[in-house]
DNA sequence: ACTACTTACATTGATATCAATATAAATTGA
DNA sequence: TCAATTTATATTGATATCAATGTAAGTAGT
C-alpha cells in the first residue's frame, strides 16, 4: 500500500497564484520597505509614521482605540511605543478619571518629526497610487477595508 | 513669531483615510490573524504555510528566487526557515554544483503537515473572498500584485 | 594563476507581531 | 459593602522583519 502523502504541484501553483493572505503580506512587506526606505532621512518606519500620524489630535486617545484603529494586538501597541517615548516624540500618560487607561499624546518634537515627514509621505503615496493598474485607489481601499 | 509647528488634524484624518501603506498594512495583521488562527490545530501560521507551500516543487529551489516570490529580504526567509528545520518539516541542503547555494525541501513529515494544512486554508480562503464588497478577488490580486 | 568583482547566504541588532498570561482598576450584582 | 466580573494595559516568550555587515564561493579580466 503507499503512503505517499503530497500536494500535487499544480495545487501549490493555485493556491500560489490565489491566496489572498499571500498577496497581502507581499504587498505589505513591499509597501513597508517602500516606506521605510523613503522615511528613513526623518527616522521613521511607515508604522511609527502611521502611529505618530493617528496620535496628532486634539485629544489624546487612550490606547485601545489606537491599536483598534491601526489593527494591530495591543500588545505590539505598547511595544511599538517604548522607541517612541524613549526619542522623546510621544508622551504616555495616565487618565486621571480612569487609572487603567494610558493617554497617547505627540510632543512639540514628535509633531515636528511630524511636519518633516508629511512631505516625503506625499510624494511617496502619490507615486504608488499612479503605479496601480486602473489608477483607482479608492477601489482598492475599499476591498482592504472589507479585509481589516 | 510663532514657532508653532504642527500638522492640521484635516490632514490627520486625510492621510488616515487614503494611506494604502496603512490600508495594506491594517488587511495584512487581519487577515494574518485569521489565517493563524485557522492553522492553529496544524501547528502553522500563515506565513509558514506560505513558505511551505512555495517549496512543494518537482525540484527544490534555493533562496533567493524564494525570498523574492514571498516579497521577503533574504535574512528573513533565512529567519524563518528555522523553526521548521527544527521541527523536522524542511531539509537546507547544499548544491553540489555550487556551494553558495543553499537548497530547500520539504520532508514528508512536511508534506503530511501540508496536506492537512490544506482543506483549512481552502474553508478559509472562500470565506474572505466571499467577503470582498463586488466579489471581485481577481481585481484585487491585480492591484496588490501592482504594489509587489 | 591571480586579483577584482559579484553572487548567495549567514549573523547581529533593533523593532514588529501576537498568544498566553498577569495585574490593577473599574463595574456589577447581591 | 464586597465578591465576582469586566476592562485596560503590561510582561514574557516565540517568531517575523529588515538594515548593516560579514563570509565563502563563483566569475571575469588580465
Amino acid at each position: 500500500m503507499s503512503n505517499a502523502v503530497e500536494i500535487p504541484f499544480s495545487t501549490t501553483l493555485l493556491v500560489r497564484d490565489t491566496c489572498l493572505c499571500l498577496h497581502v503580506q507581499r504587498a505589505a512587506r513591499a509597501l513597508a520597505r517602500l516606506f521605510d526606505d523613503a522615511l528613513r532621512p526623518v527616522g521613521l518606519t511607515n508604522g511609527q509614521f502611521s502611529l505618530m500620524m493617528s496620535l496628532n489630535r486634539p485629544e489624546p486617545p487612550p490606547m485601545g482605540p489606537v491599536a483598534t484603529l491601526l489593527a494591530m494586538d495591543q500588545t505590539t501597541l505598547t511595544a511599538a511605543l517604548k522607541p517612541l517615548q524613549r526619542r522623546g516624540w510621544v508622551n504616555v500618560t495616565q487618565n486621571a478619571k480612569d487609572k487603567r487607561r494610558r493617554l497617547l499624546s505627540l510632543t512639540p518634537e514628535g509633531k515636528a518629526v511630524l511636519v518633516a515627514a508629511l512631505p516625503i509621505w506625499e510624494s511617496t503615496h502619490a507615486s504608488i497610487e499612479a503605479a496601480l493598474p486602473d489608477g483607482d485607489p479608492e477601489r482598492l481601499r475599499r476591498d482592504l477595508q472589507a479585509l481589516a
